[in-house]
DNA sequence: GTTGCTTTGTCGCGGCGCTGACAGTCGCTC
DNA sequence: GAGCGACTGTCAGCGCCGCGACAAAGCAAC
C-alpha cells in the first residue's frame, strides 16, 4: 500500500500523486446520464471563466486544458490557490451558499469542459452516490493539498517551494505519462510567484538559477521540466 | 444581503460568521438514527485526540469545547489549520482515501464529542441527502477559510494577520452571543504563532501591544478579547 | 517549601526576500 | 516595420521578522 511504485495507474490509488477524477469508477451508462444535463464550453488560452462578483450559478469540469484558481488580496495582489487538471470540478463553492463568487478562475490552455446548473448538479449528486462519494475525495484531497501549502509557505525557503510546486504540477498531471520527464507547467513568472506566495523578482533569479544547472528549461509563459529527481535535490539546498 | 447586520440569528446565513453546523436542519428522528450509530466519548484539555501516523478509522464531531488542528512540517514544526468548534466535524480525511492521519487534533478544552467509524458515517451520508449536503457545505466553508488564510499570510503583517484570527474565532463561535464581546481564546502565544505562520517572539511583542492598547486581555493560555471593533482598526495600522 | 516544566517577556543580530526602478526582449497588431 | 504591451532579467536598498539566547514568572506535583 502506502506508496505506489509504478506511475503506471489507471484507477489513482491513495497515495499516488496522480489526482482523483471525479467521473473515475462510473459506469458509461451513469455517465450518459450525467453529461445529459451539462452543456459544453470552450475557452481560449488567458480567458477569464468567472471573476469575484460574478453570480455563481454553475459548476465547471474539466475535460481538457489546465485552469488556474486564485483569489484577490485585499491590497489587490493576485493569489493563486491551485492549477485544475483534466477531470477535476471546480466552480463548487457554488453549490453551497456562494451566491457570488468569491475567487477567479482562468483558462492557463485552450480548454473544454461541461457545464452544470447548480440545481442539475446537486440533484444529481443526491442521486449517485458513486459520483457524490468521488466528489468528497475530490475535495478532501484539494484540501490536502491546501494543508500542504500552507505549511510549505510558512516553513520553506523560495527556491524549496518552487522545486515543490513545478514537482507537483508534473507528477500529479493526468498527460504525465506520456510526455514523461518534459512535462510543460504553463505558467509566468508571475503565475509561479503568486502560486507560492513570493515576489515575481525572487521568482525569477531562482529559475534561471534552475535553468543555468540544466534542470529545468525556461519558455516564454512556460517552464519545461527536464529532470524530476534533481528538483528534489536542489529543494534540499 | 452581504453582511449581515446582527449577531443574533440561530440558523446561520450563507454570509453570516457563524460557522455551518453539520447538524442543523435535520429532524429529530433523523438526528437520533444518527446518533444511534455513535459513541460519545470526552478528552481533557490539552489530549490528543488522534496524531500523525494514527490509523484513520473514525470520524469525530465535536459537540463541547474546541480543538486545534494541525500539520507537522517535514522541519519538525507545528502548523495550525484550523480551529474546530462545536457542531463541526474533523478527523473526515478517514472517509476519502487517508489509511494513517497526516495531520494533528489537539483538544483545546475539556472535549464531548461523537465518534463514528469511517464505515457508519459514509452509509449516513449516502442514505441521507441532508446530511451529506450539510457536509458538504460545512467542508466548503472550511475551504473557504483556508483560502483567506493563506492569502493573509503572504500579503498582511503579523499584527495584521494576528487581529484577524482573534476576529474570526471570536465572531465564528456558537457561544459568542452569551460571552458578548469578552469571548476567551483558550490558546499560548505559540499557538496563535503557529495559527498564523509566525515565530513566537513575534507573536508575543504584538499580543502585549495590544493588550497594552487595552483591546485584549492576556492571561496564561488565554487571551479575552475586549474590543472587537477595535481589533479591525489596529490591523489596518 | 523545592524542583521542574511550561509559558511568557525582551533583546540583538542577521538575512531572506520584498520593493522599486529600469532595461531588454518577445510577440502581437496594425 | 513601427509601436505597444506582456514578460523577463538584474540590482541596490532596507525592513520585517525569524532565530538564538536567556531570564522571569506561573503552575503542578511531591
Amino acid at each position: 500500500m502506502g506508496v505506489a511504485a509504478s506511475p503506471v495507474v489507471t484507477f489513482p490509488g491513495p497515495r499516488h500523486n496522480q489526482r482523483v477524477q471525479l467521473f473515475s469508477g462510473l459506469g458509461s451508462e451513469e455517465l450518459s446520464r450525467i453529461t445529459a444535463h451539462a452543456r459544453s464550453s470552450r475557452q481560449t488560452r488567458g480567458e477569464f471563466i468567472y471573476m469575484p462578483g460574478d453570480r455563481a450559478e454553475c459548476v465547471y469540469i474539466l475535460k481538457r486544458g489546465r485552469v488556474k484558481l486564485s483569489v484577490l488580496s485585499e491590497s489587490g495582489k493576485e493569489i493563486a490557490i491551485d492549477i485544475i487538471q483534466p477531470g477535476e470540478i471546480f466552480g463548487e463553492f457554488a453549490l453551497v451558499d456562494e451566491s457570488q463568487r468569491s475567487n477567479l478562475a482562468q483558462a492557463l490552455d485552450d480548454v473544454l469542459m461541461w457545464v452544470f446548473s447548480k440545481h442539475d448538479f446537486t440533484k444529481l449528486l443526491t442521486s449517485l452516490p458513486k459520483l457524490s462519494f468521488s466528489y468528497i475525495r475530490l475535495v478532501g484531497d484539494r484540501r490536502r493539498r491546501m494543508e500542504k501549502k500552507l505549511s510549505d509557505i510558512t516553513s520553506k525557503a523560495v527556491s524549496a517551494r518552487i522545486c515543490e510546486l513545478l514537482h507537483e504540477l508534473s507528477t500529479s498531471s493526468v498527460e504525465f505519462e506520456t510526455t514523461a520527464t518534459n512535462y510543460i507547467v504553463p505558467l509566468t513568472h508571475q503565475d509561479v510567484a503568486s502560486l507560492i506566495g513570493a515576489a515575481r523578482q525572487t521568482t525569477t533569479t531562482v529559475l534561471n538559477d534552475l535553468e543555468r544547472r540544466g534542470i529545468i528549461e525556461l519558455g516564454r509563459g512556460s517552464i519545461r521540466v527536464k529532470c524530476l529527481k534533481q528538483l528534489q535535490t536542489y529543494a534540499a539546498f
